[in-house]
RNA sequence: GGAGGGAUACCCAAGGGGCUAAAGGGGGCAGACUGUAAAUCUGUUGGCGUUGCCUUCGAUGGUUCGAAUCCAUCUCCCUCCA
């Protein structure tokens, strides 16, 4: 094990907030006199079927963790997925059915392997013991707690004014996130900068349960999404899942805003500190184009996931489609319907929702008068008669969807 | 339990009998431009082979030549009182 200052600054990099520090390095000094590894402890909803890049960020430093001799306990929320965390929501989060969470709760455990060492993660579901409690016990665990302190969260409390319901049970969601660290007696617990009321509330309910040394809460930043402004998530659409296509991670990443160059690049890949500064500097200066940047950002996170080889066949297909505005190689082949193309002929807007490139009508007629369809790289705008297609003709509507014709 | 207020498209939000497929903003999509799918500007954003027709303003009925708009019942939400 390594000593602790050096363990220390690995730990330090990249985190937002350490509560508190000092007991923190209590407990890694108490660990290597003891060489006894830390018990460490992520919990995770599975609300959403995909792993993305924000997700990783809290991953990435449970792996370093993990390279440093400590072990890590994966808590998936299968029993607190049934009511959903309303950190930061608007709404109160639908329930979800057994099924769903488990489907969920399968796909997670491959993805976090993906960053985290199977050797050093346990994986333990919380339905294990929150599914016990009685109500005395509930009873118990909500009486360390007052209401008013509860609405002091910001989330609640906006709610609160704006007149959205809050239900009792989500007030109690945090205790038994809480009560998670209890029955596992973890040492740290990590989250997004989001989470801090909830894994101080594990630290509190850990003191009220007579822990000596309640765990520390360590917060990482949460990664803003492809929008550049809010939080990656699932739900709003801004993300970039560890288990998406290379193409779609490459492009999906060559659309941040140029300002989150720098910020993926320290909290979402394995690139040097100097080797970022290096690159900030030369952009600030205007040796590096952004542009650039970023496609050695998109190489890195393609590679991370998908290996070297793929990262390239990622840039390629990025550089034939969007920046020389060819065709890409490899094009879905799509048969249309007899009764839409007959003798060769048929009326544009029916032929691209058949063929899939819109999906109604109304929608493809639209984009052919903003002149988004071409055949063969030739655009074309009728959109009243019939006109004349050729088996293998390539169809593209707008910049990015594009079908190869077969005529049967 | 009582008294009031509310529900409008993907989201927020205007509209209180015909001029409303429904203002405005956000988001999405497209076009131009560029350094890229960034930024900016412009257009577009229910469906239908489309100078017209059909469906849509929480649900169901009703009044009316005509209803998002008026009436009744119901569902859900909020506020105040108990």
């Amino acid at each position: 094990m390594l000593n602790l200052e050096e363990q220390m600054r690995i730990i330090k990099k990249g985190v937002s907030e350490i509560i508190p520090e000092d007991e923190l390095r209590e407990k890694i000094e108490r660990s290597i006199k003891e060489d006894r590894p830390l018990k460490l402890k992520l919990g995770m909803d599975p609300t959403a079927p995909d792993i993305h890049l924000g997700h990783t960020v809290v991953l990435r430093k449970l792996r370093q963790f993990q390279d440093l001799g400590h072990e890590v306990t994966l808590v998936i929320g299968d029993f607190t997925a049934m009511i959903g965390d309303p950190t930061g929501r608007s709404d109160t989060r639908n329930s979800m059915t057994r099924d769903q969470i488990m489907a969920n709760a399968k796909t997670y455990k491959e993805q976090a392997f993906r960053v985290l060492d199977p050797a050093k993660t346990t994986i333990r579901y919380n339905s294990e013991w929150l599914s016990k409690l009685n109500f005395k016990q509930v009873l118990n665990l909500a009486s360390k707690y007052t209401v008013a302190r509860m609405l002091e969260r910001d989330d609640f409390e906006k709610r609160y004014k704006s007149n959205t319901p809050i239900y009792i049970h989500e007030f109690l969601y945090p205790f038994m996130q809480g009560y998670d660290s209890i029955a596992l007696g973890c040492d740290i617990e990590f989250g997004g900068t989001d989470q801090k009321f909830n894994l101080l509330m594990g630290r509190m309910l850990q003191r009220e349960f007579g822990m000596e040394h309640p765990q520390i809460a360590i917060m990482m930043p949460l990664l803003e999404g492809l929008d550049g402004v809010k939080k990656m998530s699932k739900s709003l659409g801004n993300y970039i899942g560890v288990d998406e296509d290379p193409n779609d991670i490459y492009g999906k990443v060559m659309s941040l805003p140029d300002g989150l160059i720098i910020r993926y690049f320290e909290l979402v890949t394995d690139v040097h500190p100097d080797k970022i500064d290096e690159m900030k500097s030369q952009m600030e200066e205007g040796t590096l184009n952004p542009r650039d940047a970023k496609m050695s950002l998109a190489r890195e996170l393609v590679s991370l996931y998908y290996g070297k080889e793929k990262a390239e066949e990622a840039e390629e297909h990025f550089k034939t489609v969007f920046q020389k505005n060819d065709i890409p190689d490899e094009i879905k082949e799509v048969s249309p319907d007899a009764e839409v193309l007959t003798d060769g002929k048929a009326w544009p807007p029916k032929l691209l929702t058949s063929v899939g490139l819109a999906s109604t009508n109304s929608e493809a007629r639209r984009m052919i008068e903003q002149g988004a369809f071409k055949i063969n790289g030739n655009k074309m705008m009728e959109t009243t008669k019939e006109i004349k297609f050729t088996n293998g003709d390539v169809l593209q509507l707008g910049k990015r969807r594009f079908v190869k014709l077969i005529i049967k």
